[in-house]
DNA sequence: ATTTATTTTTAGACAAGTCTAAAAATAATA
DNA sequence: TATTATTTTTAGACTTGTCTAAAAATAAAT
């Protein structure tokens, strides 16, 4: 039996490799708030247990074993966030903090009635892919909205991380994810983004476009 | 912020006092399965934050504080339970120890929003009640149905502690909770009693009737 | 290639929560 | 009441997960 500490440091390295290639201690400290003594610590156990691939000073990376354990952590976070915002009324900003909670309750049984109850679920309120059972998940070709080419078409699937205030926004605007988002200008001077949705032209600043994930049909 | 274990210790305490008048240091070791080192060493640092009045050798009684926390404690479990029952398909002889770990999640919205989800329930699927945000708890007229005289009705609402298999037998029976019990005859004999439950004339042990508890009209 | 700066690890400390073994207090029995 | 048994507390140890301060390794800059 893993503890809640172990599987916060295996999601939060599961996290990082999504970005970066090799993961350093001092990563995992910053992203977990946390001393990097103290990660050098539990990088030590997590290593003892066959769950990561530690040099001392090369850095860090799951083993499948390890890769395994984490994805079952992010399946429980986001299916008790779609539970939060589709059973209960919670808004999609509210519920990071409580599935940082309900992530760790030990029960298969749980989780797969959970599962099913929300009807099987293929993602989360904030548009990421929900893992199955057997820890598959579907990787999204995601970009940002500044990324994208005029007349280039996608889905809003979420945010970039620490701009919670993005998502307010956008809710004010009335635009929800799996909305269709078509890029119409661009202006040079600024950056600022001409884009249509839901048949409304809609001008977005560029640190919007910056903060904005899509997923594209290329 | 009160600690997972700290809420146990004032659960098990808040229970006990349900029994006995005077909470004794092994009797809250026993419940918990703990050495009585240990609950003295909790016993102190639940003093020191006035949750409970502790007497070195004269034994322990929840204070109002702490008394108001073990039932908001006991709310969420009941709550929990009522959510697994109801909502995920699971049996009421299987949510106890899950829901031993829901009552801990921290978030006064999370609780109040599952209890308008469920209807706002006035029992958990072991005929418990649930307490109100203000830690407001129906007390049960609650007796075994061996104490019941001939004729003497009741609604079904549990059964004692350790066992278990008595609510299987039920289920098979289609017993349910909330189910009317009405004694019709008592054979001195062997203390079987003969009751009638759906219209339908049924034998229980004696054994039977020291275990299933009822609400009473008195 | 040295020197300097940064990253990472080690060493040692601390709080929480548990345990065992022994001492002290209380209760039961002779 | 004196002795014995039981309950409860104390003393000291251990584990987990965290921290600070210092040392060691690596990387960057002169
Ligand atoms: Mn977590
Ligand atoms: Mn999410
Ligand atoms: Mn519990
Ligand atoms: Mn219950």
């Amino acid at each position: 039996m893993n503890s809640q500490s172990e599987e916060d440091y295996l999601k939060a390295i599961y996290h990082l490799e999504m970005d970066y290639d090799s993961i350093s201690t001092n990563s995992v400290a910053d992203y977990l708030n946390m001393k990097p003594s103290s990660v050098t610590d539990m990088l030590k156990k997590l290593a003892d247990k066959k769950y990561i691939n530690y040099q001392k000073y090369k850095g860090s990376s799951l083993t499948k074993k390890g890769k395994l354990i984490a994805l079952s952590i992010i399946r429980k976070h986001r299916l008790w966030e779609t539970f939060l915002v589709d059973k209960l009324g919670f808004g999609w900003d509210q519920v990071h903090l409580i599935a940082e909670q309900l992530e760790h309750i030990k029960s298969e049984e749980l989780i797969e009635n959970l599962d099913d109850f929300l009807g099987n679920p293929k993602y989360d309120p904030h548009g990421d892919p929900i893992p199955n059972k057997e820890g598959k998940i579907e990787k999204m070709n995601q970009k940002l909205l500044v990324e994208l080419k005029i007349q280039q078409e996608g889905i809003i699937t979420g945010v970039k991380k620490g701009t919670a205030s993005l998502l307010s926004y956008l809710d004010k605007e009335k635009i929800k994810l799996g909305d269709s988002i078509k890029v119409i200008e661009v202006l040079e001077f600024d950056g600022t983004f001409i884009v249509e949705i839901n048949n409304r032209k809609l001008t977005f600043s560029e640190k919007i476009c910056q903060n904005l994930l899509l997923e594209t049909y290329d």
